[in-house]
DNA sequence: TGCCGATATTACGTATGCGTAATATATTGA
DNA sequence: TCAATATATTACGCATACGTAATATCGGCA
């Protein structure tokens, strides 16, 4: 694939893409008055909202509280070492907080503190929001190729090493 | 536009694949033996490249030699602070030199090395292969499809602002 | 000519992500 | 039980990008 014009590369595009709905999302939050979440916590707390939902309907309550660390960092596809920068970030925001596991030792599980359960709503209000804003103007039939490009795009990447 | 699944989400997939690829892409330079490239060099060397041919085309030798570092941030699409950063870096790597402008000395010019100069077949090998691999298996069609979303998200989000 | 707003660049702090190496704890096999 | 191995996390350094606040220089107008 010859490319010698910078705005048409893909990766030139995919790069930009990336950057700018990232910075959109972050000034989002801002303006919705929930400027403690970061685009980067959004994967980590969909896991948390999500695991907690499912705990709720199993009424598993007081028995296995919090996800690992590394679970966390697998589920949003983060490294392990990147997961302590950014569970540091989001303790000091108050979203979450840490504690060993009592069974293991060397486990830290991390759990939503209130705060971050109740802004839930908001936050997913405001990508739902963002998103749509991002995405206008484009066809649902598009955006389903798209999604599948890139879809194919990681599985590439993955075969390649 | 609703999403709960993290996989689901397009703006997940943008920038798992933005940085997916820009990985592979610095595999690859440093596999090809040209490790002094790094990805984000990449904006920044084909302004370099394009520029410098166009100027041998037009005999401008030893006129306007160079490009501002400011005009060279607006073609890779990067900000005027991030640009100091990364001509330090790639001067540190030997692929370009600053030197002031003596008509505005408030001005730097960037040009290329020798070595800047002579790797560019060689790195252009790489950016060619490493995007035929990543978007293998993808039709012809879905990959314009995938640069004409893309680009009108860059429009969405400036418009946004 | 000399001051003032505009322009180009740099400096500094922050966010985000990676890889490698160290640390702490668990588990397992002899 | 103890040494070897495996697992979970953290520490550290680097790359990449941004925004805001200096700094240096230019250009134009009184």
């Amino acid at each position: 694939m010859l490319v010698t014009n910078i705005p048409d590369c893909p990766y030139y595009l995919l790069t930009r893409a990336s950057l700018s709905v990232t910075a959109a999302l972050k000034k989002e939050f801002v303006d919705a008055d929930v400027s403690e979440v970061k685009p980067a916590y959004l994967g980590a707390l969909m896991c948390l909202w999500t695991d907690e939902g499912m705990e709720e309907a199993l009424a598993k309550f007081g028995t296995d509280t919090g996800i690992k660390l590394i679970d966390l960092g697998r589920c949003a596809g983060l490294e392990p070492s990147t997961m302590t920068g950014l569970i540091d970030r989001m303790e000091r925001d108050g979203l979450v907080v840490r504690a060993h596991d009592p069974n293991d030792r060397r486990v830290q599980k991390v759990m939503l503190t209130e705060k971050g359960r109740a802004i839930q709503p908001a936050v997913m209000a405001v990508l739902d929001k963002t998103l749509d804003s991002v995405f206008d103007n484009i066809p649902e039939k598009h955006l389903t190729i798209v999604t599948d490009v890139l879809r194919k795009v990681l599985v590439n990447v993955n075969k390649g090493e």
